[in-house]
DNA sequence: GGTTAATGATACCACAATAGTATCATTTGT
DNA sequence: ACAAATGATACTATTGTGGTATCATTAACC
């Protein structure tokens, strides 16, 4: 079980040195400072420009800065970018979703947990970290 | 991000029924009840054997029963069986561990999150299920 | 205007975990 | 003896993660 992977885990951690710099930022420096190899780092923080997270400045003295307010930035956005969809699967079978998933008290119990992880993880944002 | 695997959860489901029953269950019949594939369901029940979370007869008629009371099977004891460690990976550079782990906010929370997670998953057992 | 230092886009590769299959040996009731 | 069950073990397939490599594009600077 593995919450955070690397690709969330660098990528907030640029984000926080961003962040903290507020001014632009290319790869190789944030390379420099995380020691994350560099053709991975770019390709972490291409997604967050496509996805709005980051302002990318293209050409000599370009890199990322933030485009929007780091209290804006919660954990759960990140994940969800890198991760996907966080939703914990409690109990397919095969493709069919299962008969039962109304009663069954496996899936409540799991759901609920689920519910309250993901509250949390929206809680923190950027500004709490750094 | 996947809390319960395949696994976990064909045992779960396989444990809950034999829970029901409180008899000898075969293969056969929790493959023929829960459309899970045999061979893997074989191997499933095998290691809870060897767990001892369930205990099996062998030849004619054999089967698996409980070896438990299933107050005392909690969620995260299958989950661990089959998913091994669960602990959810904060910040790892590579190999080495970040140096300023202590300090890290985003590991204090992420860990704190985890703790509750495992606090509830421990509470469910078989017996809150069924 | 050409060079250089940066990102954009995309395709590819490597490894590990999950999910599942296949086979043969062993036990036990009839 | 035979059939019906599990034990043990090795193999295969699929998917997700963690990258690498390459070429195109943009923009500052001389
Ligand atoms: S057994 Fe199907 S949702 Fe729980
Ligand atoms: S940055 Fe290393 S433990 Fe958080």
């Amino acid at each position: 079980m593995k919450l955070i992977t690397r690709n969330t885990d660098y990528a907030l951690r640029a984000i926080c040195y961003i962040s903290i710099h507020q001014r632009i930022v290319s790869v190789a420096e944030l390379v420099r400072v995380l020691g994350v190899p560099q053709p991975f780092m770019r390709k972490i923080l291409q997604k967050l420009n496509q996805q709005k997270i980051l302002q990318s400045f293209k050409g000599s003295n370009g890199g990322f800065k933030l485009k929007i307010s780091p209290h804006k930035i919660s954990i759960i956005k990140i994940m969800r970018i890198f991760q996907g969809r966080i939703g914990i699967n409690g109990c397919f079978l095969k493709k069919d979703i299962c008969p039962n998933r109304g009663k069954c008290v496996l899936r409540k119990k799991i759901q609920s947990i689920e519910d309250n992880v993901i509250r949390q993880l929206t809680q923190i944002n950027i500004a709490a970290l750094v």
